[in-house]
DNA sequence: GTCTATAGGCGGATAGAC
DNA sequence: GTCTATCCGCCTATAGAC
């Protein structure tokens, strides 16, 4: 048994604390609504995790490790800088699909993150943003994609996964790979029909 | 004298309320605060305005009512489907370089509404989605877009000039429109080369 | 490891002097 | 119309019984 009972119970905490930060975020939520939902008392808790700050740590950072590792993975793989940020595009709307309140979390409420935790936050999330930017960079360079601002590239393709966590519901009469498949499609190919 | 000393005294705490929410959200910040910025005691606020919560009101009608009504008027213009994306676009970005820190609110916030209000604010945005929706959907059935599906494309545009508020700073080696033009750019036309 | 009880602080909002 | 003083409730976190 790898997990003891203690860590699993911890994660439980874990994945409410998510969900109840995202409905109604951090400050919103106490730590007696967060007790009510996993069916403890809210002192209880304490024997599982440090602090409410803690719980906000481990659910930003947990969701920060997954891109900045994803994103090495993605640099090193020998395909087209279009198939870089295709691939890019794909990890975000995964995770979002999959691990859809922590990303939510970690996306709205970082900001509430104490120091110096927050800094470290902030400056893992700025390498991210550089990864991505110097292949969006090196795509023009390569005559593979049009010749803009870079931010503001980056920007637009970071911001437009944003919202399939507040719209998408799987049963919707779209599949995880439709909504990939249309994303990507609008992003990279435009909604302009060319001609 | 149109606006009475009272009125405009009551703006000022608009404004900083606006601010505040923005950097701290809704819960984090603390009528103290607020009257820290706005130079007056907590309680002296009161003379100006009714709650707490009917500032956040206040804020996000602002935002909705502008919305809606620019809606109309890009409706009722004379110009392609494409003509009346890119103006939509163009006054998403207007509103969040002119009045970021409301638009900012409004997307974040609204949720702490409390009921009626909620229910009021959430219909609203259904009423601007629906007829943005529509617009896309118009630009499809008259070949001027790419067949994808129309609440893909919607979300991902909305969601693409949200970030703008957090990144832009006019001074920045861009202009609001060189802005404008290469979201435009990216969006309609696509990130990748044709051909 | 869960509970009850509670400490200690901060929240929104009001009362009443000036 | 602004202030000081304050009410009262909810917050996070801890103490200590079991």
């Amino acid at each position: 048994m790898l997990k003891t009972k203690r860590t699993v119970k911890r994660e439980l905490i874990l994945a409410e604390a998510a969900k109840l930060f995202k409905d109604r975020g951090y400050g919103g939520t106490s730590m007696r609504d967060l007790a009510g939902q996993v069916g403890m008392e809210a002192a209880s808790m304490y024997n599982h995790i440090r602090s409410k700050d803690e719980l906000l740590d481990s659910i930003c950072f947990r969701i920060s490790d997954t891109y900045i590792s994803q994103l090495a993975q993605i640099q090193a793989q020998a395909t087209s800088y279009s198939g870089k940020i295709r691939a890019l595009v794909r990890l975000h709307i995964q995770l979002m699909v999959e691990d859809g309140a922590a990303v939510s979390v970690a996306n709205h409420d970082w900001k509430y993150l104490p120091e110096p935790r927050l800094s470290e936050f902030k400056q893992a999330r700025k390498s991210y943003e550089r990864g991505f930017a110097a292949l969006i960079e090196a795509g023009i360079a390569a005559g593979e994609f049009r010749p803009v601002n870079v931010s503001v590239a980056l920007f637009t393709v970071l911001s437009a996964v944003r919202w399939v966590e507040l719209w998408y519901r799987p049963g919707r009469g779209l599949t995880a790979e439709e909504l990939e498949t249309n994303i990507i499609t609008v992003l990279l190919g435009g909604l302009e029909r060319p001609g």
